[in-house]
DNA sequence: CATAAACGTAAGCGACGCCTTACGTAATGT
DNA sequence: ACATTACGTAAGGCGTCGCTTACGTTTATG
């Protein structure tokens, strides 16, 4: 799984506003440009990208080209993220403590 | 909740790389550098990216310097994928469009 | 003190990203 | 057919990113 493109595209500031403008709406690119101080061919290439990361998706009505935000992306990030600390750690309401376990234990097994 | 920095962090292969092979073992700059086939600069310079995106954690012992995964960072970097996940299958869009401008508002500003 | 080891920092270079303005294109209306 | 609407695309400016080599800094050791 290699999740390079979405997390690039998801780390953009602007593009991280355009799906928080989404929501669970559908929106036309004209539309959502006139939701920022940036210039339209700007928000149509950030849609591009987001578009080639999988997380949204396109749909043509007329001259217009709705957008729609594909959750079941962000879905596959969220498991992305917990191959992470699958090899990183146990549980969350432990990493404190299993910090300082190790810590301590490093300190006698130094190498 | 700004999540920009991490996200750029996570979202460059080799830092992915980086964090995946420390896993939850503690490692060292140079033998970190050790596995891959850059400079060691490199890695230094990586490392004080994911240092400054909180996920990881510096811990100096002789004149070496131990890396860490910082889970927690993870768990909320998961958290904020949340945010996104909710605000697709709810209907908050006005909310969340004010963010937008409060958003846009910041980035224009200090341009 | 002097040397070595381990590492971060500085400077610079090529590639990439975000933005702009100008232009091309497909669908609709008159 | 022609104009209009709603877009995407092209080209370029300008900053940022990841990498390199060269140098500085901190800690241990003879």
């Amino acid at each position: 799984m290699d999740m390079e493109e979405p997390l690039r595209a998801i780390a953009e500031p602007r593009r991280q506003q355009i799906l928080r403008l989404l929501g669970d709406k559908e929106m036309a690119s004209g539309e959502i440009a006139g939701h920022f101080n940036v210039s339209r061919p700007a928000i149509s290439q950030h849609l591009q990208i987001l578009k080639a990361a999988g997380l949204v998706s396109e749909r043509r009505l007329g001259t217009r080209r709705l957008y729609q935000v594909r959750s079941e992306a962000l879905a596959e990030l969220k498991a992305f993220l917990d191959q992470f600390w699958e090899g990183a750690l146990s549980s969350l309401s432990e990493a404190a403590e299993a910090e300082q376990r190790r810590l301590d234990n490093d300190r006698t097994s130094s190498q």
